[in-house]
DNA sequence: ATATATGTTTAAAACGTATTAAACGATAAT
DNA sequence: ATTATCGTTTAATACGTTTTAAACATATAT
């Protein structure tokens, strides 16, 4: 056997654990595994791959590679590539994991902290908006209050957060 | 209509729009949705509630509540009440989100670290086993070993993030 | 113009996870 | 001791998502 054999080898076996690796991630964070193992293999590969080559080397059907490789367009994590001489689409990795990471935390944080304030603003609605009540009530408006509090601040660590995060 | 029934329902409402906001938030996470409503009910609750009350309340079976709270229990997300003159286990929220969310990040970044680090190595072995090599293998080792570079730097990038998420 | 090469869409199938109903075990009340 | 009350486990089911194969659309080469 060559040495150069034993190199692809144990390289390849380091590769498919990376794959693996970005897989459970990926898990963690309810997105299609298919999707890292995509991801995975053009941020190993030393040139752009072609649609055809991403269906043969994970073996998936090309529809599948299709659609999963326009999610992770839509995040900046691959981007097209023209090479001459060719028809075919080729894609490359964005090889910067935090910029991808962090693009689509602040895009889903925007959406997340609307969503709260329409909320918050329901809430304070449903308790200004009575008159007497029992002593039952009145507790149940009590807690209702403290917990909206509670969000609130819980929104403004949020925007803390996630302006510190873009500094490191 | 009484004025107080306006208050409840509007109340109510309010509530079950919240549980719905944390459902989607689950998704964004890959969590089982049931989780949410739990946590969602019982941090919007005035007092602890029975596995019997949540069965009751959120329409499931007790199986499914019985797996899904103790879920909860080992994330602290909640906590066993014991209930004087009561056989029943009872249930209160951690009111503190950030908590919750922070002790989870930490010990699931720990384990994280963990892989990244066996994953490095394995990688740093099967480069650095390699003799004589043509120019194209050359090439596949000169970019595994710029890869490597970049995931070692995120790695610490991680750590500093989390530091810095626990002092917000 | 026709045929070929390519990417996309879609309806059906495969798959995995969540949920249930029922059996079970344990504990406390009678 | 027996019965009633709880919580847990489990095997089967329901459900949603992913994946596929095939039809389709589009563009390029001949």
């Amino acid at each position: 056997m060559k040495e150069t054999n034993v190199m692809e080898n144990s390289l390849e076996k380091a590769h498919g654990r990376f794959i693996n690796y970005i897989c459970s991630v990926c898990d963690d964070f309810g997105l299609n595994r298919f999707v890292a193992q995509l991801y995975g293999v053009l941020y190993m590969s030393d040139r752009p791959l072609s649609l055809d080559e991403l269906t043969e080397t994970l073996e998936a059907s090309k529809g599948n590679v299709s659609i999963n490789i326009r999610e992770l367009e839509k995040w900046g994590a691959v981007r097209k590539i023209w090479v001459k001489g060719s028809r075919k689409d080729y894609y490359e990795a964005e090889l910067d994991i935090k910029k991808i990471f962090l693009s689509k935390l602040k895009s889903s944080m925007q959406r997340r902290l609307g969503e709260v304030s329409g909320m918050l603003d329901e809430f304070n609605e449903a308790v200004s908006s009575c008159g007497s009540l029992t002593e039952a009530e009145k507790n149940r408006v009590r807690i209702t209050k403290d917990r909206l509090k509670r969000i609130e601040e819980l929104k403004a660590l949020a925007s803390t957060a996630l302006a510190l995060l873009e500094g490191v």
